[in-house]
DNA sequence: ATTAAAAATGCAACTTCATTGCACGTTTTA
DNA sequence: TAAAACGTGCAATGAAGTTGCATTTTTAAT
């Protein structure tokens, strides 16, 4: 695992203490994680700061936003090689449980079929039940 | 075509005034509206009662909402017969030219693998890119 | 080293969309 | 025809995200 500092200037961002602190809990994360999160997570961090440092990673592309319905977005570190294009898209999961966001990389989205004069662009998958860690 | 009286009332939805005007104007729609549409086609109505009416017709299973990414809950009239259950589920599309959102009910959503534990209770798919009407 | 420019941070204010409370009017039911 | 239930309108509130600007910190130039 490369060094968090080393990973932000790879995508071109400076690594200031606060970015530096916000990758590792990034990376740390097994579910994706919202602006609240860090809030929690750094009480004593402004929380204006919070949103541009996940504003910034994003632009960079170092993480993306996951809408999972919630109305909170989530964000979660792309994979290596991500360029967030068409082709590394995945599933996201939304656990009605635990209310965890998950992405899952390893499972891509399917072409959509689309009627006649539809061009796709973009496409979103959100899967809601009930994640692994949930089911017993 | 069903009179929008009786369509209220087959799902229980007490036909006023406005709930009348409100479904004629879901029926003559091509694309998914918004609250703020509601309240430029009807400046005299009330906001509040619009949105109440909105939330009426979902509750009811008259129409379904959809989260096209722009922030604004877009709705819908559900198609004849539908529940809003897993297999109603159709693809949504978003036109980033036109951006209007469109119900593409012919479209079911695949069915979508996930790891081993991961339950679906339901699946939304959204498909951004360029309109029938845009493309030329 | 010194200074100027650029970037990041912190605090406050603001926008937007959604939601709730409550009084009042209308419709339904007993 | 009275009581209850329901719908409507106006005001206020909530939640999430976003912007402006002054201050601090970092970087680059002299
Ligand atoms: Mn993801
Ligand atoms: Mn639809
Ligand atoms: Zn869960
Ligand atoms: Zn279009």
């Amino acid at each position: 695992m490369k060094k968090v500092e080393e990973k932000l200037e790879q995508k071109e961002i400076r690594p200031t203490a606060m970015r530096m602190l916000v990758l590792e809990t990034l990376r740390n994360q097994k579910a994706a994680i919202s602006l609240q999160d860090l809030e929690i997570e750094f009480e004593k961090a402004d929380r204006i700061t919070l949103y541009r440092t996940l504003k910034t990673f994003q632009e960079k592309g170092l993480i993306h936003s996951i809408a999972d319905g919630t109305g909170i977005t989530k964000y979660a570190l792309c994979e290596e090689g991500c360029k967030c294009a068409p082709e590394d898209m995945h599933v996201h999961f939304f656990c009605n449980r635990c209310e965890d966001t998950f992405c899952l990389p390893k499972f891509k989205i399917p072409k959509v079929s689309l009627p006649k004069g539809f061009v796709t662009l973009e496409t979103n998958l959100l899967v809601k039940g009930t994640c692994a860690n949930c089911t017993h």
